[in-house]
DNA sequence: CGACACTTTGAAGACGATCAACGCCGGTGG
DNA sequence: CCACCGGCGTTGATCGTCTTCAAAGTGTCG
């Protein structure tokens, strides 16, 4: 139970409840281990539960016909799986989410999220700035694939990577595959492992699955090159400051 | 006075408030006629308003260094322009908005918005929706981008231009310029202008501006070929529905 | 040591972008 | 009335990039 709080405190998405929210919440809410590879739930599943990652990463993907994978995104501790589907006239899942790893999750019935959204000012408010933040990254995200090469794109992944996960820049490892990596991003493996060679000259130097930035401004050129959103991509921002530093 | 609480009235973003709460919203809202090709807001502006299309089109773009225009979407009566920079951390827009043709936009401060969120159980509501409903879309489209041809994107949303339209599927002229939408689909005006081509042999008929569908099932068979989203794309829905009537 | 998953590398091919030329149309001005 | 122009769209040729297919390399674990 302990473990539970501790993990309602935290999270942003609770962040500011009542104490007595705060209870019913704990309440009507459990925890669950979800060992590697087993799906927390899949294409076509009911919407049942509104899921926290609180530790470990899950990945969120679909299937074509032909059996191929498409990673939509890889969530780690902090993040929902599926805020979008708390308000959604639908009734199923329409992607699966495996657990890439030993992953803990907060698991909360959806049904009562929606009936207690209103009773809850704060969270429905911090639902709303969710989705917000996922549909403007999506949006970014979009932009990128379409003026972007695969070389720049990757770029802007490692940097938003040590970003997001409090790496060094001076020298950190991929925290999963790149074959993983690369189907998140949307590319070949092979075109990802071509990509990692051409990065060398640009101020990123990446031997098996260890990263390190050498050259923050020319990779800050490299990937800012024809983007028109470097004040709103957090990789970007991130890239012209150290550069600004020196 | 009467066209804006005709507005309000229709608007689903609005639908199920109470006598007061609407008497309130007229007396914080304003109609804004704007003419073709003028502004509603530029990149870097601030965050004032709130917007909602009640007649006309008005496309939402980037411009990238070199002067390009990115279309990121087009939208007609009843969409709302900005829905996600209500509850944005941002004080600026990060993106251009201009009326294609000329336009009625219904115009609410955002910090009335803000301010009044709470109150509006319904709104609220309303905007999560809305918020995830264009997420699920942003997502669509992304996969769309990565798994279909250029030719398969055009026959994809020439579909779905029909059905939001309501135009009727014999045929109906495209609402606007192919500049437009080549830009909105984030393809050269060349690679569109041929993919109209392929598409004759596909069950979809375009000369000039006229569009008429004449082999839905085939057109069906071309779209969802390699698609792993036929049960979330409503084109693709339509395209199915129409298939198994015949 | 061998099996297997993961990654790298090479060569070929497909697709869309780019560049350039032209046709079409509406508007403007002589 | 015609000549000119600019915006828009089509078409052709070429080029670069990413995918695809195939093969070989690397690492881990039994």
């Amino acid at each position: 139970m302990t473990i539970k709080s501790e993990a309602l405190r935290t999270l942003p998405l609770f962040s500011g409840l009542k104490k007595d929210e705060n209870t019913l919440l704990i309440e009507n809410s459990r925890m669950q281990n979800c060992e590697r590879g087993t799906f927390l739930f899949m294409h076509g599943d009911m919407i049942t539960n509104f899921y926290v990652v609180c530790r470990g990463t899950v990945q969120i993907f679909r299937e074509t016909p032909d059996g191929h994978e498409v990673t939509s995104d890889l969530l780690i501790a902090g993040d929902s799986l599926n805020a979008d589907e708390i308000m959604t006239k639908q009734t199923t899942h329409n992607k699966n989410a495996r657990a890439v790893d030993d992953a803990v999750l907060l698991v909360i019935p959806v049904k009562w999220m929606q009936e207690n959204l209103s009773n809850f000012d704060h969270m429905a408010a911090h639902l709303m700035a969710n989705l917000t933040d996922r549909l403007h990254s999506a949006q970014i995200e979009a932009e990128h694939q379409s003026t972007m090469s695969a070389t720049q794109i990757v770029a802007c992944y490692l940097q938003r990577l040590c970003m997001l996960y409090g790496f060094d820049p001076e020298g950190f490892d991929l925290p999963y595959s790149k074959t993983l990596i690369a189907s998140r991003l949307r590319i070949e493996l092979e075109t990802f492992s071509r990509a990692l060679k051409n990065l060398r000259g640009e101020g990123i130097d990446v031997d098996g699955v260890h990263v390190s930035f050498t050259d923050t401004k020319k990779t800050g050129q490299f990937v800012c090159d024809q983007c028109s959103l470097c004040e709103d991509c957090p990789a970007h921002l991130f890239l012209h400051k150290k550069a600004a530093q020196g």
